[in-house]
DNA sequence: CGGTGAATTGATGTCAGTCAAGGAGGGTGG
DNA sequence: CCACCCTCCTTGACTGACATCAATTCACCG
């Protein structure tokens, strides 16, 4: 029923910094519970103040922020391994909201019980921050592709990020991941309309770059991806996991 | 010479927490001297490893990130009492570049130090979460900007929030604050071309808005500003600062 | 079998980028 | 004191990337 975080599967990959025994211990009796919510479930809402923070144990999702006159902005894409309202965790308010997009199971953890991660386990607060400012970093990623990158270019960019996000979680084989989601919810991320997208990922297929469809992404080309995309291919940073 | 948190000017204000006279007395204790840089001066550089963080005492700057191809975005504006280096203080590298619009003065922290910090004030640890998770709501922000409003509607956006930062800090009068930078910081911080901002500058102006010449902003109407940048028009949330 | 949500494709329009030229101010050196 | 640069701002003309509109297909489902 409830995952024992001394078993936790996430916890053996590489991206994750190793935990020791007492950490783990910690972790145990901080966690709650364990939450299974259906695709389309909101988990947070923007403006909300839930007592309540995740961290996701398996399923997709996403952040996003909505605007008065009904547009969408994505903000990231929520992948296993992802901490969850450390903004309702700190600032008492959420400022986007957090919905699946898949069956989801979320690690529950008590808000109030943060400020006796910072008294009694600096360490782990330290990796709180750690969260924060990597979290930082993504998004200024992704505004340096909204505000410099074309259409394929930020598309290239997008796929490549999943890609490797992918790979170092272990959901990628072969070249070949889910991803569950809706090409309008690529759109909304990179702040393009559903046609143009459509017609990018169509240019990308062409290309023989990567292949996204029926919730499946096919990468052919990561190098190539790369370039078009003018990142780095190297693998994601190592990260806390919380 | 140097500044003496317990008069700090920054801290009277109302934008920020107030502090206990216990923690000012450790801030004067944590803060290694004060650094006075001319405008034009890089203060950390993108992959860099500073061993020194700052706060931001008095002048503006703006954090920016390069790419390959020479393009250029501008992540946000640095105003005082903004924290600067907490990604290299964390995760051990600046993952953008800051530099100074005007001539700065800078309170200098030893890097190292963060993790006394968190080891002997957790309180002020949890401050430094609060900020960065802050600046992650700004980032949203700034990318809804960037992927749902049109140019007219980015610039007013920018501008209000100027206005409102400026505001709280003290450094509007009447409407008008001192605002040093280039239009091509402008745009640059919302993916427009030069040229195109300056025409939106210009509508703005036309539809008696706002002016921005000189390194002066006149701001004619918040409220008509807010209603075309469909953001509330309420002053920003109160933050810690460090 | 109708209905709904998603992907796809073509036709048309427009917002914003690019190119180009000129002007205003400030600093430097002859 | 004037000629010269240099940086920044300004404006007009042209172009193109992307949005919008519209129609079709397909899968899934009650």
């Amino acid at each position: 029923m409830k995952t024992d975080c001394r078993n936790c599967p996430l916890r053996r990959l590489e991206v994750f910094h190793p935990m020791s025994t007492s950490e783990v211990d910690f972790m145990r009796k901080f966690k709650m519970g364990e939450m299974a919510v259906e695709a389309g479930t909101p988990i947070l809402s923007e403006g909300g103040n839930a007592p309540q923070i995740y961290t996701v144990l398996s399923g997709m999702g996403l952040r996003a922020k909505l605007t008065e006159c009904g547009r969408r902005q994505v903000i990231n894409f929520v992948f296993p391994g992802d901490f969850i309202g450390l903004q309702a965790g700190v600032m008492g308010e959420m400022t986007h909201s957090v919905e699946a997009s898949t069956e989801m199971t979320l690690c529950v953890f008590d808000r109030k019980a943060i400020w006796q991660v910072f008294r009694e386990h600096p360490e782990r607060a330290f990796d709180l921050t750690w969260l924060a400012a990597i979290e930082e970093h993504f998004l200024g990623e992704t505004l340096l592709t909204l505000g410099q990158r074309d259409a394929l270019q930020a598309v290239a960019w997008a796929l490549h990020r999943i890609a490797r996000r992918g790979l170092s979680l272990g959901l990628m084989e072969a070249g070949v991941m889910p991803l569950p989601y809706r090409q309008q919810d690529l759109a909304d991320a990179l702040g393009l309309s559903l046609v143009h997208t459509n017609k990018t990922l169509g240019k990308l297929r062409d290309r023989q770059l990567a292949t996204w469809a029926e919730s499946v992404l096919r990468i052919h080309d990561v190098g190539g991806l790369a370039e078009l995309a003018m990142v780095e291919n190297d693998a994601p940073m190592r990260r806390p996991l919380i």
